[in-house]
DNA sequence: GCCAACGTTGGC
DNA sequence: GCCAACGTTGGC
């Protein structure tokens, strides 16, 4: 899951009554399913940096709380409000997040020369999904490098 | 700040 | 349903 740390960083998670915090604000379809049809309770989270210098997981999390609606769709003075959407037909969703761990930082670049991660969606030419799914393999992988 | 690569919007 | 125009993401 990405998230620029000048907005929400690994630290901020860490510093959220119980380490645990709502992963609000995603307004893209495809981001937005796989929180609600793909991430349980107790599922791994590889947080990322984006948008700074130098990009890449920071740490590790782990979802909290399954789907449920964002708040701050509802939130009229929030960047996030959504007018088209109601309590009663909630568009977007968004789980909670928990904080598990700091990472030593595993650059976008270091990521790029394993080979064993070429395959991950992130790394994709054109991705710019702020959630996107890590395989079992991708994941054991990566933990041998963190 | 640039810009490639997307996603969304809305006229037709 | 098509697609041009526009907006966003995020590495660089």
């Amino acid at each position: 899951m990405k998230s620029e740390p000048n907005v929400f960083s690994i630290d901020d998670l860490a510093k959220r009554p119980g380490r645990t915090e709502p992963w609000d604000g995603i307004r893209n379809y495809q981001a937005r399913n796989f929180m609600r049809d793909d991430m349980s309770v107790g599922d791994g989270v590889l947080f990322y940096h984006s948008n700074c210098s130098p990009p890449g997981i920071a740490g590790y999390a782990e979802v909290a709380r399954e789907a449920y609606p964002d708040e701050t769709q509802f939130d009229e003075v929030s960047n996030y409000f959504d007018e088209k959407s109601s309590h009663e037909k909630p568009r977007w969703l968004n789980v909670d997040v928990k904080f598990i761990r700091k990472t030593k930082l595993l650059s976008l670049h270091e990521m790029r020369e394993h080979k064993k991660l070429e395959s991950m969606k992130v790394l994709q030419k054109g991705s710019r999904l702020s959630i996107t799914p890590v395989t079992p393999e991708e994941w054991r992988y990566i933990q041998t490098l963190i």
